[in-house]
DNA sequence: GAAATAGAACAT
DNA sequence: TGTTCTATTTCA
């Protein structure tokens, strides 16, 4: 018997593998087998098999499993996202069930035979295999003298199956602030825990966001919220993956590492906070859970609800087209607002803009807590040497670099090397430096400075997670000064009094083409989750924007997307990020023109803007390709199998 | 993704 | 002509 596996590699094509005749009996579709390749072991899933001349084919090493551990609708959900973001099936896979998941420790075998099976009774099926062979463990599964059950719900292991249970398949878009949204999760969730149904609700993050929503549901359905992969024990994980798989009754928060866990009886999916960019993954390959858990719901036919203050655009516009059904809150807007025009930026040669300190002088004085929202976390993100006026650059890959001072490093924003900070010019040996584009560090450190014994938190999303004991601290009626990015809008129900956007509108230049949409997005989360009394935006006079246009959804989609339309931009078309690199130049070159003769035979030269050329260390050019059509994806899904190309699907920074 | 291999660069 | 480092190819 020969199989053909996929593998966890950047390749599209599946590897073929005879069989030994002790595995045959196991082999079904998408199980996983460890096949050797370059002398190496890797995992795999079976993609296909067929009877044949078995000469000149490796033999598969191992079973791992004693069935497939993905039902029909995982391996559905991760053929669409190999398709949608041209990515191979083997990473997708290995997303969808990681190799390193210990569900064997977790399994034990109950043994239905004195005789042969006897001694192995409650043994897990990990030590067993250990102790007899794998090949020996399983054969007497498949003779049925052993059956497998995981120690947290005791029940017994067989394949998934979610089939067949059909709820109404409607898709929601509700938008309203974070107690509305709350409320609408809370009675959808009471409805299918009540009917012994699991409900699969996805959060951006644990900590804050995850962690908030697990607090306030676990008040309201004790003992029957479970949370998956979240950092914690690998026990705790196992629990919820066994627990989510076999029994009904329980609402499984988690974040994108949950997109293809199993769920028995699964009645609905939440997300919270589409629009949040940590939705996007970006390891292996590259993909928006939400379009995902969108794709389960239809794939699953169970209703999914999106719940946001600001939707995202695509969302919204599929929504006015009639996919979602709209529930429209009131969501929280400014009782007053007030935009203070500056002549300049801030640059740490400069002394803070009077506005600032006169504002923040009156909130002490009257003990309120103020937030601060600054695009940046660093202290610096622009370092220049004022002798020889040559930027800081990241001596591997050229781009722009960062000053972290609680660190002392300088990171690079291109390639995420970081660096020892030295007090000098690397060119020309100066020590006459300027920091400019400065951040919540900086801001952090001038704000101590100006009011000493007022307790300055900063709140970047490194530093939430210690300084969250800190917020919980503060009490009204003493004064505090909170300044962040915007994981400010992290902490829900962190009530403030004032709240101050610095440099807000600098977004507009490093947002690409989604600058707009992603203005509209912090503010208005940052609105949600703060509920400030007064706003105030501190706006370059040169940069200034009407903050009135961003606090109607309504009014702002419909304008952000006749904007788009005009332009030919997600989501009325999608992008695709085309990056060609290669150490020399001719070789380059080369590549380049075979990827432009391959466009013309596919048909698709015209999708392509570009190519924009950027030379660095390396030679990378890079083109932008638009379409919706087939033959484009055609096109990529043969280019991408070329050495040196990478495909990136929707990307965001354009 | 990474081992194997082909190729370039360098030293003898 | 041998050695080492790097870029490219190929994996069943």
């Amino acid at each position: 018997m020969i199989i053909h596996v996929a593998l966890p590699i950047p390749v599209r094509k599946a590897f073929s593998y005879a069989v030994p005749d002790r595995w045959v009996p196991f082999i079904k579709p998408l199980l996983r087998v460890k096949v050797p390749i370059k002398n190496r072991d890797f995992i795999g899933f079976i993609v296909g098999f067929d009877e044949g001349d078995t000469a000149g084919f490796k033999e598969i090493h191992e079973v791992i499993d004693p069935f497939p551990l993905l039902g029909e609708n995982s391996l559905q959900l991760a053929e669409w996202a190999s398709h949608y973001y041209i990515a191979p099936k083997g990473l997708v896979l290995r997303y969808a069930l990681p190799a390193g998941l210990p569900i064997e420790q977790y399994l034990k075998i109950r043994s239905l035979s004195e005789i042969e099976t006897g001694a192995l009774d409650n043994l897990t099926l990990k030590k067993a295999c250990k102790k007899l062979g794998r090949d020996v463990i399983y054969e007497y599964y498949n003779k049925g003298l052993l059956r497998l059950y995981d120690t947290f719900t005791n029940r017994d292991f067989l394949p998934c199956n979610n089939d067949g249970f059909d709820g109404a398949a409607d898709k929601t878009l509700f938008i309203g602030g974070v107690k509305d949204r709350l409320q609408c999760y809370t009675e959808i969730i009471a409805q299918h825990i009540g009917n012994g149904e699991n409900v699969l609700m996805f959060v951006p993050d644990h900590h804050s966001v995850g962690q908030f929503f697990f607090d306030k549901l676990s008040e309201q359905f004790s003992g029957k919220v479970l949370r998956y992969g979240v950092s914690g024990t690998a026990k705790k994980r196992m629990e919820t993956y066994f627990k989510a798989r076999n029994e009904g009754g329980f609402l499984i928060i988690g974040s994108r590492s949950c997109l293809f866990l199993p769920v028995f009886r699964n009645g609905h999916i939440i997300v919270e906070k589409p629009e949040e960019d940590e939705y996007r993954n970006e390891e292996g390959f590259t993909f928006n859970a939400v379009d995902l858990a969108i794709q389960r719901a239809k794939i699953e036919h169970i209703p999914i609800v999106l719940g946001s203050v600001s939707p995202p655009l695509e969302i919204y516009k599929r929504a006015t087209e009639g996919e979602f059904k709209i529930i429209e809150k009131i969501y929280p807007r400014p009782k007053q607002y007030t935009e203070i025009i500056t002549e300049k930026g801030i640059s740490a040669l400069g002394a803070m803009p009077e506005g600032l300190i006169t504002l923040l002088s009156r909130a002490i004085e009257n003990k309120e807590t103020t937030a601060i929202y600054t695009p940046r976390k660093d202290y610096s993100s622009h370092i220049k040497c004022l002798d020889c006026k040559g930027l800081f650059l990241c001596p591997a890959c050229g781009g722009g670099l960062s000053y972290q001072r609680s660190k002392d490093l300088l990171a690079c924003a291109g390639c995420g090397r970081t660096f020892p900070y030295e007090d000098r010019c690397r060119q020309c040996g100066s020590k006459l430096i300027q920091f400019s584009n400065v951040g919540v560090e900086y801001l952090e450190r001038k704000l101590q400075d100006a009011f000493p014994g007022v307790p300055v938190i900063p709140v970047t999303g490194e530093t939430l997670h210690e300084n969250r004991d800190a917020l919980t601290r503060l009490r009204p009626g003493e004064p505090a000064i909170i300044i962040g990015t915007q994981a400010l809008s992290k902490p829900y129900g962190l009530k403030v009094h004032k709240l101050i956007m610095i440099e807000w509108e600098e977004l507009m230049r490093i947002g690409g083409y989604r600058a707009g949409e992603k203005m509209f997005h912090v503010l208005s989360n940052l609105m949600d989750a703060l509920e400030p009394e007064e706003l105030y935006a501190l706006m370059a006079r040169k940069k200034r924007v009407n903050l009135q246009e961003f606090f109607d959804v309504k009014a702002f989609c419909s304008a952000e997307l006749e904007k788009r339309k005009n332009a030919q931009f997600p989501p009325y078309m999608r992008i695709f990020l085309l990056e060609i690199e290669k150490a020399d130049e001719i070789a380059g070159r080369r590549l380049v023109a075979k990827i432009m003769s391959t466009a013309d035979k596919y048909g698709v030269a015209k999708h392509i803007t570009g190519p924009l050329m950027q030379k660095r260390r390396k030679y990378r050019w890079r083109m932008i390709l638009r379409s919706n059509e087939d033959q484009l994806y055609e096109f990529l899904s043969a280019t991408v199998g070329f050495p040196g190309v990478r495909v990136e699907a929707d990307p965001v920074n354009i």
